[in-house]
DNA sequence: CTCTATGTTTAATT
DNA sequence: GAATTAAACATAGA
């Protein structure tokens, strides 16, 4: 599910669902992903509370509910919410569910298969939440900022792009993506990067993620390269490679995504 | 059985 | 301290 696309379309889902309503039962009894993880703690915060405002920075939904309450939503890597009856059957991935009251949805329910998401109930917005970057959907993109912040790292360039404090949302797919769409290595350190580089990665993120719009983040076809390690590029046809950045898998073509030398460091 | 997965945190190492 | 890397988490599907 997970890349703040996919996250801006479950928010607008929730905030349709939940516009409004007031928590009348909770069920959410997994210590993995609630917090507090004891429910007794976590439904004394939320019971009978109204929700205000549903919205989203990057990858995290904030419910923002009366008397200052929030609900802090994280998908992790297979989380999702879907609408449901009061009393329906549970589903062997549900983990989490709300009954409402007024003209919203009965219930909602977070299911979530690998339990790598979050449920966190605050009375003030948390560091997950604070520390984000901008989310380029909300704020934009910038390539002169988005440069001045990249300027002091040395890491590679994917994982700088994948680091939520740096830009808010982008994750394993888009980055790749968006990176071969602006011809540049993944492995490319940050600091060699020139702003005509760092402006290039700008247009490549604003097509994947205009890409993943169209596409409503759903379908293998979408991907020009994620996933695709072994096949012909699609631009020049080099065979695909696959790579291991921060622990994450990473495609890249080797013929036209080249790393950018910069004549004035010698980090080459 | 083995390998991989749209993510993040934490421990270990340099 | 900062930065990098590996491991861990939990489950489903190929």
């Amino acid at each position: 599910m997970p890349e703040l696309v996919d996250v801006h379309i479950v928010t607008a889902k929730l905030w349709r669902w939940m516009r409004g309503a007031k928590v009348r039962r909770i069920d959410a009894s997994d210590r993995r992903i609630v917090r507090p993880s004891s429910p007794a703690a976590f439904g004394r915060a939320l019971l009978g509370r109204t929700v205000k405002t549903v919205g989203c920075r990057g990858k995290w939904i904030r419910i923002e509910l009366d008397e200052g309450v929030r609900l802090f939503s994280h998908l992790g890597m297979t989380g999702d919410w879907v609408a449901c009856k009061r009393g329906a059957p549970k589903g062997a991935s549900e983990r989490a569910r709300f009954e409402l009251s007024g003209r919203a949805a009965e219930a909602v329910a977070y299911l979530d298969a690998r339990r790598f998401g979050r449920l966190i109930v605050a009375g003030h917005d948390i560091p997950e939440w604070t520390r984000l970057g901008p989310d380029p959907l909300q704020d934009g993109l910038n390539a002169r900022s988005l440069a001045a912040s990249l300027a002091p790292r040395r890491r590679a360039i994917k994982e700088a792009l994948m680091d939520q404090t740096v830009l808010a949302g982008i994750g394993n797919i888009v980055a790749t993506e968006a990176l071969w769409v602006a011809r540049i290595d993944p492995r490319t350190r940050c600091n060699v990067l020139s702003l005509e580089d760092v402006a290039a990665i700008v247009g490549g993120l604003r097509t994947a993620i205009r890409t993943e719009i169209k596409h409503k983040g759903e379908g293998e076809g979408r991907f020009r390269i994620y996933g695709r390690a072994d096949q012909p590029c699609p631009r020049c046809g080099a065979r695909l490679v696959a790579i291991v950045l921060g622990g994450r898998t990473t495609a890249l073509c080797p013929q036209c995504q080249r790393r950018r030398p910069h004549p004035s460091r010698k980090d080459w």
